[in-house]
This record gives structure tokens, C-alpha cells and sequence, in this order.
DNA sequence: GTATAAACATGACAATTGTCAGTTTACCGA
DNA sequence: TCGGTAAACTGACAATTGTCATGTTTATAC
């Protein structure tokens, strides 16, 4: 209902067109409206006291970014770059805010939208502060897999660098790589030069929850 | 505007009075309404595959409990325990999906209550990620006094056990035990008994952003 | 008050993870 | 296609954190 409305007042927007790296907004900056992704991947990340990037969520294509802030009235907690190249449309503060207040299910379906992302962040705080770095390691390969799809021949359609890749699980660079190479040698995981493939998910899966 | 709502709604309501350590209600399971606190404290976990319970959240007078669940229309991912004794209230699903359809404004309030909330949760996670046990054992006890207060003597008005400030901050309850410890050593912190006051307010702060 | 359990504390050690330093490989633009 | 640069990788080591074992103190029920 909600999604139909959303999609018919970005569909009248022009859409923009952002090469890979480029950066939506940044952390700290005052948004005047919401992104939506049409294509492409960009990653939301928000930047520790240490100087890494703790990558915070990845959104696709469906995904509105920007939302909480503008909803709170507030600058930007996190920073939305994009990972490969991508499409998105822009929708301005205003015909959100006015929507929001003429249309209560408009409301209610943002809302149960946000209740959702909630729940993830929730997830993701107890799998940061439970697991070890090689269950979340696993994990995101399997997220990977599950939320970005594989092509024909079963790689991970989303590449992510090892970098990347390290700062979604929170850890060093090279731990990732460590644990990546590892994994290649126990054969949970294969690779074609970048692309990656899961190659024993019930392996992987098991490796996920300490097994 | 709606804080006044919900206040007229749930002063009409009878209030429940829970013991230390009674469980409010479990993960997993499907509430048809949510709970007011009213007074005391509550810690709002999740289970971890590994056995240990993550605090999530910690909701003191003024917060509403289980509303993402009751929004989303899923059963709950979180436990709420009450941590002192409590006086809750409870307002029936019914009651807030009514007002929510009805008053555009307090869906509204309701969603920037959440988007608050979403950030935080970012917070945390970036905070889980990045920085070390100390930092966020610093980190917590800095929470407790800017979110709980203290009394006549400094000390934190909000008494957790060495247990429950582990799983606030993600780690074994002996870490978090042998850090307070250290912490009494450098003068940071000061105990009475189980009553904890923060000694030295800079050197805490510097403390956990790493210096 | 005393029993009993829970909470707190500490040592010793192992496992995990981070850091630094350096090499190799892959990719992109001229 | 060549060269430069970023990414990927590896080793060695230090620091952090978890685990297990055990003893002490503190709270709570009777």
C-alpha cells in the first residue's frame, strides 16, 4: 500500500546516476530528503574514535536511505557510499513529511518498516558482542549470499573487498583475509579471482555458531 | 502530544508491581500489548547461540516496552527482566493500533521515538565492533550515571551485578570483574560495598575512547 | 544467627585477535 | 600492454580476552 505510494512519487523523480565509491551523504551532514536505491549497492557506515568505518548495514535495491534521519529531524548518524555502481532517486523532506501526516497508514507501514530494521540492529548487536570474529566471518557470507543472490555459476553476486569485508564483522583487515584464506583451505568457500563462492554451506552454517 | 496521550491512556490502566528478577516477558513470545515502566529498571536481552544473555538495552520510568514487537505484529526478540523492583503498566494492543490509525500525529511521535531508538542501536553497534572490553566497561559506567543519576554520595543510583555489566558490554563476567578492579587501582572508580561512584570523571572518559 | 547460595575475586593458562612490516598479485588507466 | 597503485596476502609477535579452577566475601532465607 505504502510501497505502491513510495514508488509511484519516485518514479516521477529523476534518478541519479553515482559511479562505485561515490558517497551519498556523510556522517554528520543535514539531509533534505531520502534516497532510493533503484540499483546497485551502497553500504551505510558509521566511523569509530579508531578511525575505521564500521560498515553498519548494506542496502539494495527496494532499500530508502536516509529515512531515520530525516523522520527525527536529525543530521545523518552514518554515511552511505556506494559499493558498486548504482541508480537511486531522491525524494525532498517535504513530500515525505506531508505524506506522513495526511496518510496514518503511510505512517503505520514506515513504521512497521523501521520496527524491522530495528529487530536487525538488535541481531547484529548481540552477533557482534557474542561471536567470534570466525562466526561472523561466516555469517556475512551466508547474509551475502541470502540478501544479494549468486550468479549462474554460484558466486556471490555482491563483492565486497576484504576490507569491506572486515569492517561489516568488525575486525582487522588481515584477521578477515586470515580467516577467509582458511576457509578456503577447509573448503567451505571457493574463489575465482575477486568473486567468491560458498562451496559447503551446511559447513559454513556450522562454522557460524561455533561448531 | 502523544507522551500526554499515552499518559492519559495508561493512567486509567492498573498498574502491576513486579519483584527483582521477574521476567516481564520472554523472547519468543507474542504480546498483545506493551508495558509502561513506571518506576525501576528493566533489561531488555536477547539469547545468544553460546548461552550468554546480551543486554540490549537498559529502560528506566518513561519507556515503553514491546511496542516494536507489538508494531511489527511479531512475537518478541527480546526478554525484558526486570532488574529492581518495578511498577509497570500495561496498555492492550488493541488500544495502540487503534490511536495509531486513527491519530496521524502520534504515529508520528511513535516513529521518532524509534528512529531515536534506531540510532542508538547503531551506536552500540559501532561501539561492540570497535573498541575494547576496557573502553566500553568505561563506556557503561558513564551510561549508568549520565541515564540512572547517582545519590548524595556520587554513587550510581542503578546497581548491576558484575554479570549483568558483562553482558552490557559483551564479555566473560571475569573480564569485566578483573577491569572494575583495575579501574578501582587508577582511581577511576570508587566501591562501597556493591554501590559503585565514578571517581575520576576525565580519566573514565579518556578511558574509553582509548588513551 | 546460621546455613546456603550467589556474587565477587584472582591466578594460570590457552585461544583469539590486532599490529607491524613486508611481499605478491590483480586491476585500471594511459 | 605496460606501469603504477590498490588490494590481497603472509609471517612474527604482542596484546587482549576467554576459560577453568579455586577461594573469599556478601546477600538472603529460615
Amino acid at each position: 500500500m505504502t510501497k505502491e505510494e513510495l514508488k509511484k512519487v519516485s518514479d516521477t523523480k529523476t534518478t541519479k546516476i553515482l559511479r562505485k565509491g561515490e558517497i551519498i551523504f556523510d556522517e554528520g551532514e543535514k539531509l533534505n530528503g531520502v534516497y532510493c536505491v533503484r540499483g546497485g549497492v551502497s553500504k551505510l557506515s558509521k566511523l569509530s574514535p579508531n578511525g575505521k568505518d564500521q560498515i553498519v548495514k548494506l542496502a539494495t535495491k527496494g532499500s530508502v536511505l536516509g529515512q531515520r534521519s530525516v523522520i527525527a529531524e536529525e543530521s545523518s548518524n552514518l554515511k552511505a557510499t556506494a559499493v558498486n555502481d548504482m541508480e537511486v532517486c531522491f525524494i525532498p523532506k517535504d513530500a515525505i513529511v506531508d505524506t506522513l501526516n495526511r496518510n496514518p497508514n503511510f505512517a503505520v507501514e514506515v513504521l512497521r518498516h523501521m520496527a524491522h530494521d530495528l529487530k536487525e540492529a538488535d541481531d547484529v548487536i548481540v552477533n557482534m558482542s557474542q561471536k567470534t570474529v570466525k562466526q561472523r566471518v561466516a555469517e556475512a557470507f551466508i547474509y551475502l549470499e541470502d540478501n544479494f543472490g549468486v550468479d549462474d555459476q554460484g558466486y556471490l553476486l555482491l563483492t565486497l573487498t576484504r576490507e569491506d569485508i572486515a569492517n561489516v564483522v568488525g575486525t582487522a583487515t588481515e584477521s578477515a583475509i586470515r580467516i577467509i584464506s582458511e576457509f578456503k583451505k577447509l573448503g567451505l568457500i571457493k574463489a575465482s579471482g575477486k568473486k567468491i563462492a560458498i562451496a559447503n554451506a551446511k559447513g559454513l552454517a556450522d562454522m557460524a555458531v561455533g561448531m
